[in-house]
DNA sequence: CCGAAATCGTCCCATAAACAACAAAACCCT
DNA sequence: AGGGTTTTGTTGTTTATGGGACGATTTCGG
């Protein structure tokens, strides 16, 4: 049917080079600071030639953003077959991993303006996915209120991992995580009724 | 007056690439069983192009051989500086070091028969090097025969580290080797006259 | 041993990217 | 402020590379 016309190759590893290039800078310098004249000659890339995938730095950084959001969004999707138990995340280790492995982009990004969208992104997602998911007995309590809540607890605690260094091992935070959500799963804030 | 004209950035990445994805196949399987059909592939590089620069896989490894091969030179003549002490490598550590920065190579291309080129290749530059620089007061011993003995014991001791999987660390060869090296300086062994 | 499949080496043509030059902004430094 | 430098977008031309196809080996399974 739909003709899968496959990207020229060229394409791809230019794109590749460009995108890790602006990574490896980010990781060490400020974006504001960060030229395109510098990415195109890290990225052995003629200058013109950024300019003919991205309009500027800022939709390079969010095209990085954006695929690490796939690609934290694929690594739940993963997960996501049989009953549900604590959450759409039945184990967070994977997340928590990957989390790791990007650490340089991942912290360069919180200490921007721009993580916001970041956060929000992903945040919505998985408050989506598990208000899809959550099944709620209590009538009292809203089911999309207690995704949010759900969502937001989980995502509130990685930033605050990435924003402390990462002080505990990602099989820690996964262990706490299921910890966390388990105990909160049937018993929301006292409170949040008001 | 001898006008340096800079290659094309396609070219360079192009190479990189290709040698990047070369080094990485040569580094978990066998030489004979890559397939230039591969070395394009994981390049993301047309097999064509793959030609364009090199005439076939031996000499992609030949080249290889020869750029770590130019490192290490380098790596031997930024100390060449002052008188020499106990050999042409006042310190092996970097050596060392560079050696297992390149482990999943080296170890690989000892376990292949052309290694030998590498080993001879290196050999031969610090012995030469070593006969230029040794002063032999004693004359019964031969200026070159030592510089050869010399030579073929670093590179032995080198060999055999990288063929036992690096057992110790390269600050521990290092002194050993500038252990072993000052010891036999002045007392090549006994018999070497017959 | 034979036939299918993979790899090889080489070609042509289309095109992505290099290069160079440009004016306009933005950034400095004093 | 203001002159010199750097960066920015944009443009034309040239070139290296991609895609695809070719017959000739080579590899491999039955």
């Amino acid at each position: 049917m739909s003709e899968v016309v496959k990207t020229d190759r060229r394409i791809l590893r230019t794109k590749q080079a460009i995108t890790t290039a602006f990574l490896e800078l980010f990781a060490k310098k400020d974006f504001e600071q960060i030229t395109i004249n510098e990415i195109a000659d890290r990225a052995n890339v003629n200058r013109g030639t950024v300019y003919l995938h991205f309009s500027d730095k800022y939709e390079l950084l969010d095209k990085c953003m954006e695929s690490h959001i796939q690609e934290l969004i694929s690594l739940c999707q993963s997960q996501d077959t049989g009953p549900i138990q604590p959450g759409v995340i039945r184990d967070p280790k994977p997340f928590f991993d990957y989390v790791q492995e990007h650490y340089a982009f991942l912290s360069a990004l919180f200490s921007n303006q721009r993580a916001f969208v970041f956060r929000d992104r992903l945040l919505h997602y998985i408050a989506s996915s598990l208000t899809a998911k959550l099944e709620r007995p209590d009538r009292a309590i809203d089911k999309e209120v207690n995704a949010q809540f759900m969502a937001s607890a989980f995502i509130g605690v990685v930033e605050w991992w990435i924003r402390h260094q990462m002080p505990h091992s990602t099989k820690y935070m996964a262990d706490q995580v299921h910890h966390l959500f388990s105990h909160s799963q049937g018993s929301p804030p006292a409170d949040t009724r008001n």
